[in-house]
DNA sequence: CAGTGAGCGAGCTTCCGCTTGACTT
C-alpha cells in the first residue's frame, strides 16, 4: 500500500517528479489520452444529443490495466495531467475509467517541473474542471464530425482513401494557393545602380546605391551618362543608434523553424531528436507553445552568462507569448542543466542541444547596440542621389552567442564600417554599375515555414505540427522536393575609365531545395473542398470555434448546444454536396488536336494524371486516345504542346531479330520493349522520344550479357543454393534469401561447405544484433 | 515489375490531440 499515487502524462516526467516527492508518493504515467471516440459507427450518438462513444484503444489497454492495479494499492490519487484543455480531459477520463471516488481524488497542475512548483501544487489541489473538459469534448466531437463526414464525400467524388479535416485541409490550401501565386507571378525588372566611391585613397572605397531604380535600360544609361560628367559631393551624414533584442526561448514551432534553417532538419526529424533529448533528461518538454522560463532556469542562465561573458551581458527577461491560441501548459524548450555546454550523444543530438542552449542563454542576455550611418552623395548633373549605409556594432550583447535566422532567401548584403568622410567632401568613383534586377515571386513553403504559418493562424497544436506535415505528404496532396532553377539573361552597364560598357550574363533563378509543392490530387481535393465547404476551409474557422470553446470552458455556453448549432447546417451541406457535385477529375481543356480537331483534355485517371484526345462519349464507338503525364508534369500547368508530345509514345523504333522494338515510359521509367521483354533505359542518358534502334540493340545486348554472367556457380547436390552476380557484386542466394560474400573470397572457387559457412555466420550476426 | 481507363459489388478508407515504443531497411 502506497499512500499517494500521482498520475502524469509522460513517463519521463514521472521519473523526474518521483525524485522530488519522496517515498510516500508513487508516480505513474498515462501516456497521453487513455480513451478516444470509437472508430466504428461514427463514435458519436447523433440521436442522443451527441453523446460520445468512448472506448479504450487496444494499445492503451495494458496501461489502463496497470493503472487500475496501482489505484487499488493506494490511498489518494493525484491527477497531474497537463494544465490545459486536453490535460483536463485526460484527468476526467482517468477518473471515469479508473472508477475513482471524489473523496480520495485530487486534481493538481503545474507548468514547470521544479520541486517548488510541484510541492506548491500538492498544497493547492482542486477538483476536475468540468467546463474545461466539456470544451475538450466539443473540440474532439467537432473534429470527428468534420473529418468523418468530409472524407467520405471525397471517396465518392474524387478518390477512395482520401482525407479531409479542420487542420490538414487548411494546410494543403496554403500550399496550393501559394503555388498558384507563384504560377501567376510575372517578374518585372529594374536597374539597380551601385557605385564604388572614395574620398582620398582608393583603398578606402565604399559602395553606395542610387536612391531610385531605373525601369528601363535607356533610363539607366541616361543616368550613367549624367554620372560621367558629374561631380560627387557628400551632401549629408547622419548617424543613428539602434539596437537588436534576442528572440524568446524555443517553442515547438520556433525550434522546428530554426532547426530547419540552421541544421537542415525536417520537422519530424527535429521532433524525434528532441524526444530523445527529453527522455535522457537533457531538455525540458519539447511539445510546448510557451516562451516562459522557470525562475530557477532564469537564475542559472544568469549565473552562466555572468561567469562566461561578464555582468554587462546579463539581462534577465520574461517573454510573453504572441500566439492567441497558446495554452502554456509547459515551459519553453530549454536545457535542464544549462551549465552543460554539450552532451553525450550522436552528432544530431549534440547539434540540437547546443542550438537550444544558445537560444536559451541569448534570451537572457543584453541587447546588441549598433550605430547606423547614412551618407547621402549629391550627383551634380542629376536629381538622383547615391546613398551609402554602414553599420557598426558598438556592443555585441546576445549576438555573441546566437543569431536567429530568417526565411528570406535574398541574402542581405553585410553592411560594414564606412570610411571616415565629412560633409562637403568631394568623392571620386572607380566604377558605377547598373545591373538588371528581377522581382521574385513569394517563396514556396518549407515544412517549417508552413508550421509557422499554421501557428500564426492558430491552427493545430505543438503535438500535431509534425504529424500534420507528414499526413499531407502521405496522402499525396503535397510533395517535398528539389527543383532545378531556370536561366535568364541579365543586362548590366558598367561605367569605368570614362566609358560605358554593356554586358549580358546568365543568372539562375527559382531553384528550390526541400520545398513543398502541391501535387495533382492535392489541387483537385482543395478546389473541391473550397468550392463546397468554404466555411470549413476558411482560414478563420479554427479561430472562431476556439472562441466558442473558450465560452464553454468559462461556463457561458453548453457544449452540446454549440455542436448542435454546427452540426445541422454542416450535415445539410454534406448531403447537398453529394447531390449536386460532379465527380471531380480536375479536367482542363488544353486546346484542339491539330490532326483530328478533337479536344485535348488533361485530367486525373484511374492510375494517375493523363491527357486524352477526344471526349469520353459512351454513345460513340470511338475511344479517346490516352497518355500518362511524365514525372514532374502537373495537370495545372501542362501545355497543349507538351500534351501532344506525350502521344508520340509508345514509339516503334525499329526491328531486331525479326521482332519490333518499342520505346515507352512505364511505372519504373523509360524502357524499350522487344520480344515481350523489357529493357530499362539509362537514367539521364537515353530519351524515349529520340532513342535510336542502334542504342536499343545495345541495351538489349548488354542486359543479355548481364543475364549470362549472372550465374557464377551452382551445385548439383543443392539446387536451391546459387552463387550469383548482382548489382552490388557477387552474392549467395539460398532459400530466397541473399548473403553477402566477404571481399577477400573469390566467388568462383567457393565450395558448397564454404557457402554454408557464410550463410551461418551472417545469420548468427543478425541474431546478435537483434 | 513494365498498362490501364468496362462494370459489378463487398469491404475498407477518414478526423485532431495527448503520449511512446514497435516495427523494417
Amino acid at each position: 500500500m502506497i499512500e499517494n499515487l500521482v498520475i502524469v502524462e509522460s513517463p519521463a516526467k514521472a521519473k523526474t517528479i518521483e525524485k522530488f516527492l519522496g517515498k510516500k508518493f508513487a508516480v505513474r504515467s498515462s501516456m497521453g489520452h487513455i480513451r478516444d471516440l470509437a472508430k466504428k459507427n461514427f463514435g458519436i450518438d447523433l440521436n442522443n444529443n451527441f453523446e460520445p462513444q468512448y472506448i479504450v484503444p487496444d494499445d492503451k489497454k495494458k496501461i489502463v490495466a496497470e493503472l487500475k492495479k496501482s489505484v487499488k494499492d493506494s490511498g489518494i490519487v493525484w491527477l497531474a495531467s497537463d494544465e490545459d484543455r486536453e490535460g483536463e480531459a485526460i484527468a476526467w477520463h482517468l477518473y471515469e475509467v479508473l472508477k475513482l471516488k471524489p473523496d480520495n481524488t485530487r486534481r493538481i497542475v503545474f507548468h514547470e517541473i521544479t520541486k517548488e512548483a510541484i510541492l506548491n501544487s500538492i498544497n493547492n489541489y482542486r477538483g476536475i474542471d468540468r467546463n474545461l473538459v466539456n470544451a475538450q469534448q466539443a473540440r474532439r466531437v467537432l473534429d470527428r464530425i468534420v473529418g468523418f463526414e468530409l472524407s467520405p464525400v471525397l471517396w465518392k467524388k474524387v478518390k477512395p482513401s482520401l482525407s479531409a479535416g479542420r487542420v490538414q485541409s487548411v494546410a494543403v490550401r496554403l500550399v496550393v494557393e501559394r503555388e498558384r501565386e507563384i504560377i501567376n507571378f510575372t517578374p518585372s525588372s529594374a536597374f539597380r545602380v551601385t557605385g564604388n566611391f572614395h574620398a582620398g585613397k582608393e583603398e578606402n572605397s565604399f559602395k553606395a546605391d542610387a536612391s531610385t531604380r531605373f525601369s528601363t535600360k535607356e533610363k539607366a544609361e541616361k543616368f550613367l551618362d549624367q554620372c560621367l560628367n558629374s561631380e560627387f559631393t557628400v551632401k549629408d551624414i547622419t548617424t543613428k543608434p539602434s539596437k537588436k533584442s534576442p528572440a524568446p526561448p524555443f517553442t515547438t514551432s520556433t525550434l522546428q523553424q530554426e532547426a530547419s534553417r540552421k541544421l537542415g532538419f525536417s520537422v519530424s526529424q527535429t521532433m524525434t531528436i528532441a524526444q530523445r533529448l527529453y527522455e535522457a533528461g537533457k531538455i525540458t518538454y519539447m511539445r510546448t507553445d510557451s516562451v516562459n522560463l522557470s525562475t530557477t532556469a532564469m537564475n542559472s542562465a544568469k549565473k552562466i552568462i555572468d561567469a562566461e561573458y561578464g555582468e554587462k551581458y546579463v539581462n534577465p527577461r520574461n517573454f510573453t507569448t504572441k500566439s492567441k491560441s497558446a495554452q502554456e501548459a509547459h515551459e519553453a524548450i530549454r536545457p535542464t542543466y544549462i551549465e552543460n555546454k554539450t552532451i553525450q550523444g550522436n552528432n544530431t543530438e549534440k547539434k540540437l542541444y547546443e542550438l537550444i542552449r544558445k537560444r536559451t542563454l541569448a534570451s537572457q542576455m543584453s541587447d546588441a547596440r549598433l550605430e547606423k550611418t547614412t551618407v547621402t552623395i549629391d550627383v551634380s548633373e542629376s536629381k538622383e542621389n547615391f546613398i551609402a549605409t554602414g553599420e557598426i556594432l558598438i556592443f555585441d550583447g546576445f549576438l555573441k552567442v546566437y543569431i536567429e535566422s530568417t526565411d528570406d532567401e535574398q541574402e542581405e548584403e553585410t553592411k560594414g564600417l564606412l570610411p571616415p568622410v565629412k560633409k562637403e567632401d568631394n568623392l571620386t568613383y572607380s566604377s558605377i554599375n547598373a545591373v538588371q534586377r528581377y522581382t521574385s515571386s513569394p517563396p514556396r513553403y518549407t515544412e517549417a515555414s508552413l508550421v509557422k504559418k499554421l501557428e500564426e493562424l492558430g491552427i493545430g497544436r505543438p503535438s500535431t505540427y509534425a504529424p500534420t506535415i507528414s499526413t499531407i505528404q502521405n496522402r499525396g496532396y503535397v510533395i517535398k522536393e528539389d527543383r532545378p532553377g531556370k536561366e535568364r539573361k541579365i543586362i548590366s552597364l558598367l561605367l569605368e575609365n570614362r566609358s560605358i560598357k554593356e554586358q549580358t550574363r546568365n543568372e539562375t533563378y527559382g531553384s528550390e531545395k526541400a520545398k513543398l509543392f502541391p501535387d495533382n490530387i492535392g489541387m483537385i481535393v482543395n478546389d473541391f473542398l473550397v468550392e463546397y465547404f468554404d466555411n470549413i476551409l476558411d482560414y478563420n474557422f479554427t479561430a472562431s470555434i476556439e472562441k466558442e470553446f473558450d465560452d464553454i470552458a468559462s461556463g457561458k455556453l453548453n457544449w452540446t448546444d454549440m455542436i448542435g448549432k454546427f452540426y445541422k447546417p454542416f450535415h445539410n451541406q454534406v448531403e447537398e454536396t453529394l447531390e449536386v457535385s460532379d465527380y471531380s477529375k480536375g479536367e482542363r481543356m488544353l486546346g484542339k488536336d491539330p490532326d483530328s480537331g478533337k479536344p485535348v483534355i488533361a485530367r486525373m485517371g484511374r492510375y494517375g494524371p493523363i491527357v486524352q484526345i477526344g471526349e469520353n462519349d459512351p454513345e460513340s464507338n470511338e475511344k479517346p486516345k490516352y497518355a500518362g503525364l511524365l514525372k514532374g508534369q502537373q495537370l495545372e500547368t501542362i501545355t497543349l504542346e507538351e500534351a501532344m508530345n506525350l502521344f508520340r509514345l509508345p514509339r516503334k523504333i525499329g526491328t531486331y531479330e525479326g521482332k519490333d522494338m518499342v520505346a515507352a515510359i512505364g511505372r519504373f521509367g523509360p524502357y524499350v520493349r522487344h520480344d515481350s521483354k523489357f529493357y530499362s533505359m539509362a537514367k539521364d542518358i537515353d530519351d524515349p522520344f529520340t532513342i535510336t534502334a542502334e542504342r536499343a540493340v545495345e541495351l538489349i545486348e548488354s542486359k543479355r550479357e548481364r543475364e549470362r554472367n549472372r550465374i557464377i556457380k551452382t551445385f548439383d547436390e543443392e539446387p536451391g543454393l546459387q552463387v550469383l552476380n548482382g548489382r552490388w557484386g557477387p552474392y549467395i542466394s539460398f532459400n530466397n534469401k541473399n548473403y553477402r560474400i566477404p571481399r577477400k573470397t573469390d566467388p568462383k572457387n567457393l565450395t558448397l561447405e564454404q557457402c554454408h559457412e557464410i550463410i551461418n555466420e551472417s545469420s548468427t550476426k543478425k541474431k546478435k544484433k537483434s
